[in-house]
RNA sequence: GGCGACGUAGCUCAGCGUGGUAGAGCAAUUGGCUGUUAACCAAUUGGUCGUCGGUUCGAGUCCGACCGUCGCCGCCA
């Protein structure tokens, strides 16, 4: 008899591996016809059927019968073709050790249908091929993401997650004792790239941000990750460049290496055409008008009108040019317009909104404190920040990209807690 | 924060209009079946009807408050 080599369930499935194989992983599922029994067995690499016959491996059989569904399992047999089986290829057990068994299973295929209960159990759940499918996606997304800013010169750095400047409204802070005194946890880490570009001059950083917002949508966390970057001596018509690039390259790689995963999901995704559509929000706001969602000049783009709009595009594309009035204190405006900012939201197509927003960040200090000022905002809690104008500003922008929103968009999922392992929102910290 | 739904078995739901101490499917358990793919067939097990209070001879059902969940909006990545 040949010695059982280690393998994996996805190289079983292609032909890579040897005939004999050892295999560990999980009964995802299991039936039993007589004296045969079928389990699909998952891996970290997906899915592939065993089978264990009564009469030729006694022992085997008798191994699988007494596993139960998500039992730890160490199976040893001989890779064999078989049209019956899911893939066409299986393996016939010699040998059924189950490592660890698992008491009965709660996630049913009833439970299946209420998003409720599955996110109560999602430590379990995400055992499940669409959850698993989505953190493949969402770790394609990641990947992406660190090759497309090495190669593009990008230094990455960190930030820290106590800080006490609210960079957003300061009502959407989480607020935390620290010895004593109080600090926030932070929702962007834009203030700190700022400070990194005259050392690093492109920097770029990848981390959780926290936003207190009571927002019941399918588009928001209380913590999320978020890629923000950030470039000196660079306007906002490169910034954009810089984000279509990007999300660019993560479609890119998750077409090219996640296709079965994007097949578990149902999602048809295609390549966008670069450069992304550019709508000035003067434009936007004139398309949605004659769309039937009519807005005031200067609010922020209302979410019918943005569906409404992004349902007459195949592709992400830029809102550009927003009101200073829906915009943050540091957005610089144009000379000739001074109620209008350099900055673009991105946005997705499909009614799915906003995945980014970026803009020029103002870089004198005069007119930065004039801002400050303009808007009643502490200028003791913007010292640091202010003081960085005074030491060699050069023109800079940056964004904000939401990781979770990104890979919902990606993998077409209907809401964003299926693109975070464990999603934070409104109503959930647990488990 | 605003508007709207919904809380009955481990899960999905019916029952509530016309008040009389609960029912189905799935899951689980046991048995049967040597090619299953959401397997199938049979039996068994499983419920302080979200909580508290009120009306009533009697409340899952009617009334009130509270708690929780979900959806849409505002806000935003």
């Amino acid at each position: 008899m040949s010695a059982f080599e280690l393998s994996s369930a996805a190289d079983v499935l292609a032909g890579r591996s040897p005939a004999s194989v050892e295999v560990r992983g999980w009964v995802a599922r299991k039936h039993t016809v007589g004296g045969l029994v079928f389990v699909q067995l998952r891996d970290g690499t997906g899915y592939v059927q065993v089978s264990a016959r009564k009469g030729a491996s006694d022992a085997a059989y008798e191994g699988a019968r007494s596993s139960t569904k998500e039992s730890a399992v160490v199976v040893r047999g001989e890779v064999k073709d078989d049209r019956r089986a899911p893939g066409g290829k299986e393996i016939s057990a010699k040998e059924f050790v189950v490592v660890s068994r698992a008491e009965s299973w709660p996630i049913t295929k009833t439970a299946a249908k209420s998003a409720g209960f599955l996110f109560d159990k999602r430590r379990l759940s995400i055992r499940g091929p669409k959850a698993i499918a989505a953190m493949k996606i969402r770790a394609e997304v990641v990947g992406a993401t660190f090759d497309y800013f090495r190669e593009n010169g990008f230094h990455l750095i960190s930030a820290p997650s106590f800080v006490q400047a609210a960079v957003e409204g300061g009502s959407t802070l989480f607020s935390v004792d620290y010895f004593g005194k109080q600090a926030n946890l932070s929702q962007s880490a834009q203030f700190y790239e700022e400070a990194a570009l005259p050392a690093l001059q492109k920097v770029w950083i990848f981390q959780p941000a926290f936003r207190a917002e009571k927002s019941k949508t399918a588009k928001h966390l209380t913590e999320f990750w978020m890629i923000e970057a950030e470039q000196a001596f660079a306007e906002q018509p490169e910034n954009m460049k810089l984000q279509e690039g990007l999300l660019s390259k993560m479609v890119e790689r998750v077409l090219a290496n996640r296709q079965a995963e994007l097949k578990t999901l149902g999602r048809t995704l295609k390549q966008p055409p670069l450069p992304f559509p550019r709508i000035s929000y003067d434009e936007a706001l004139s398309t949605a008008g004659k769309l039937g969602f009519p807005f005031e000049w200067g609010d922020d783009l209302p979410t019918e009108a943005e569906r409404a709009i992004s349902l007459t595009q195949d592709s992400p594309f830029f809102v550009t040019d927003y009101p200073l009035s829906a915009r943050s204190f540091y957005h610089m405006t144009y000379p000739d317009r001074p109620k209008v900012t350099k900055s673009a939201d991105l946005i997705a197509p499909e009614g799915v909104g906003e995945l980014a927003t970026g803009g020029q960040r103002i870089h004198d200090y005069h007119e930065l404190m004039q801002r400050i000022q303009s808007q009643d905002l502490p200028t003791e809690s913007f010292a640091w920040y202010l003081e960085l104008r005074k030491y060699g500003m050069p023109p800079h922008s940056g964004f904000g990209i939401g990781v979770e929103r990104s890979t919902r968009w990606i993998a077409g999922l209907k809401h964003i807690r299926s693109a975070s392992l464990f999603p934070r929102t409104l109503s959930r910290i647990s488990p």
